[in-house]
DNA sequence: ACTATACTAAACCACATGGTTACCTATCAG
DNA sequence: CTGATAGGTAACCATGTGGTTTAGTATAGT
């Protein structure tokens, strides 16, 4: 079964997986609305290939953008976050409560059967 | 700053950011061990095609594996799930407080400036 | 009007990803 | 021992990704 979601969860999945990605979203964590170049300042790499990331963050709906100027705003969109936080929370119960009983029954399983 | 976890982190979303992997993962949420052709059953690609997801998972650490006779039995490990879910409520303040607030002010603040 | 700035767009490249088919190995059943 | 079953490995393919360089556009400053 493929809901709906599963694209939104795609995307925004594929937008966390990667470094320099993940700290453009850190950098705007503070709400505020930061230019093109300095969000780029601190990534080694040129940028044009900066702003595919911004793209990127973009496409999954993490990141808003307007125009003043010549230059480019970008601001944090929270809401993919909360949504796929709310796809990792159906874990939580799992790991919180079957964690330690589970595993420990898994583990001892597993030494007996070989 | 690159952490020690990026890695995991990168591993961990990438894993995420595709729905087979995604549905895996709610099959083994339960709990229980489950061998490679069951959890295999539900997708319309071959098993070699399959396969690469578990090992993505693998690498990720979702997913431990043990060979009982023929079958390869699979089950869910939940901490990378967990690690994933704590870089995410980094931002939980976020949406939750200023979401509101903030975003009306610079929404109201964007159309005041154009 | 001219120049510098802040991007954007396009073409290209190497490598990763998600799929395939063909083949191999290990185990179970008779 | 033989055949079927469970699954892994290898080679291949098309497409996507993350980077580059080169060139272009829009705005600001003088």
């Amino acid at each position: 079964m493929v809901t709906y979601q599963d694209d939104m969860l795609d995307a925004v999945f594929n937008a966390l997986g990667n470094p320099t990605r993940r700290q453009i979203l850190l950098r705007l964590r503070d709400g505020f609305e930061v230019p093109a170049s300095t969000l780029a300042e601190p990534f080694p790499i040129s940028l044009p290939g900066f702003t595919k990331h911004l793209r990127s963050l973009q496409r999954a709906g993490l990141i808003g953008q307007r125009k003043q100027g010549r230059e480019r705003l970008y601001w944090l969109l929270p809401e993919p976050l909360e949504i796929a936080n709310r796809w990792l929370d159906e874990y939580e119960a799992f790991w919180h409560t079957r964690l330690d009983s589970l595993n420990a029954h898994l583990r001892k399983q597993r030494l007996d059967e070989g």
